[in-house]
DNA sequence: TGCAAAACCGACCGGTCGTGCTATTCTCCG
DNA sequence: CGGAGAATAGCACGACCGGTCGGTTTTGCA
C-alpha cells in the first residue's frame, strides 16, 4: 500500500523537472503542473510539505540523473587523460538532454540555469545547489588529479584551476547555444577543451 | 514641464535595474519596486505602457553603463594586444558593482544572469538581450582581430573563438564568486586569461 | 471480500501580480 | 498669478499564486 503514490510522486518530480529547466525552479508552478500531470493542484501538493520540498526533491532528480549520465559513466575509462576527456564528452552529452536517440539541439544544463536562479536568493534550495556544484566541480578536479598522477598532465598542474575553465567552457557552450542561438558553439566548445587539454598535458619529452 | 517626470522615471529605472540585478527582469515586481520609491504602484506605472516597457528601458540602461565603464574605456589603450588587457580588465570591475570606491566582493554582471533568465523565455526583452549579447561578443572578437593586425596576436587565430573563451572565463568567475562564493575566483579568472591571452599571442620570434 | 489507510479531489483562503480608469496634485509657462 | 497640462495618487479589476481543509475515491493487505 505505498506502491502507487510514489509512482505519482515520480512522474511529478519528472514533469517538474522538465517544466523548472525552462522555468526555473521559481517559474515552475504548482497549478500549471498539476493541470499539465491532469491532476489536482492539491492533489499534487498533498505529495510534498511545500514548494520547496518540491524543489529539493527535483534539485535531487537532476543530480541523480547527472551523476548516471555523467559521473558514473567515466569511471568505465582508465584513469588519467582518457577519463578527462570522457568527463567533457559526457558533459557536453548531458546538454542535449536526457534522450538516447539523436538530438541536435542543445537543451542545456539545469544546473548552469538554476545556479544564476539562486545566486542571490538564500535557502534551503541555494544550499543544497552550492552543494552540488561544488562536488561537480571537484569531480573534475578529482579527475585531473588522477590525470597528473599519472603523467599525463604537466606535474606542476593546478587541479582547481583546470576545473575552473572547464567549467568555463560548458557555461559558455550553453550561453552561446542557448541564447544567441549560435550554431558553431558546440565545436567552439570543443575548441576550447582541445586547448585546456593540450595546456596541461604534459610535454611530450 | 518636462523636467520632473524624466527624472523620476531615471529614478525608477536606477532602482529597478538594481532590483532586477538581484532577482531578475521578471522576480522584480512593480509593486515592491514603487513601496521602495516611496510612489504609489500607478504612479510608477503611468512612466511605462507596461512592465515589458520597464524592463526594456532597464536593459537599455544596463547597456548604457556598460558601454560607459567597459566598452568606451578600452579605447584609450592603443590597439592591439593592450587593448584586448584593458577590455579584461575593464570586465572584471564591471563585476564589482557601480561603486568607484573599492569593493571586495563579487556583485556579479547583470547580463549573464539575464542571460540564463531569458534563454528560454521568447519576446522583447529576450530578442534585445540576444542583440546586446552579440555585439558584446562581437567587440571582443573586434578587438581579437585588431590584435592580429598590429602583429600581437598569431596570424592564424580566430577572434570568435578568442571571444568564445573569453566570455567562458567571465561566466566561471561569475559562478564560482556569487554561488559557490570561492575567494580565489578572482584569481583564477585572471590566470585563465593569461593562459588565453598567452596562446593568443604572436611567438616572439 | 472487507476495511483501514493512502491517495486524491474541489472549493476556498489571503495575498500579490500586472494593468486599467478616474481624480487630484503639482509644475511651469504666459 | 492663473490656468493648462503633466505627474501622481486612489481604487478596483481579474488572474493567479502557494497553501489549507474536509470529504471522496482508490488501493492493497488481512
Amino acid at each position: 500500500m505505498v506502491r502507487k503514490g510514489e509512482a505519482t510522486r515520480q512522474q511529478i518530480v519528472d514533469t517538474a523537472l522538465q517544466r523548472a529547466s525552462e522555468l526555473g525552479l521559481e517559474g515552475m508552478t504548482l497549478g500549471r503542473l498539476a493541470e499539465e500531470l491532469q491532476i489536482s493542484k492539491s492533489g499534487l501538493f498533498a505529495h510534498f510539505k511545500s514548494k520547496e520540498a518540491l524543489q529539493i526533491a527535483v534539485l535531487d532528480e537532476a543530480i541523480e540523473r547527472f551523476t548516471e549520465r555523467v559521473v558514473r559513466p567515466m569511471l568505465v575509462k582508465p584513469r588519467g587523460a582518457p577519463r578527462v576527456r570522457e568527463l567533457f564528452e559526457r558533459w557536453i552529452a548531458w546538454f542535449q538532454g536526457e534522450t538516447d536517440t539523436a538530438e541536435e539541439e542543445i537543451l542545456g544544463c539545469p544546473f548552469l540555469s538554476l545556479s544564476s536562479e539562486y545566486d542571490d536568493r538564500p535557502g534551503a534550495v541555494r544550499d543544497a545547489l552550492v552543494r552540488c556544484q561544488k562536488d561537480w566541480i571537484g569531480t573534475v578536479a578529482k579527475a585531473a588529479t588522477l590525470a597528473v598522477r599519472e603523467g599525463h598532465f604537466r606535474a606542476d598542474l593546478d587541479p582547481e584551476q583546470f576545473a575552473f575553465e572547464f567549467k568555463g567552457i560548458g557555461m559558455a557552450l550553453q550561453h552561446a547555444a542557448k541564447l544567441v542561438a549560435d550554431p558553431a558553439a558546440e565545436r567552439r566548445a570543443r575548441a576550447a577543451f582541445a586547448r585546456l587539454f593540450a595546456d596541461a598535458s604534459a610535454p611530450l619529452q
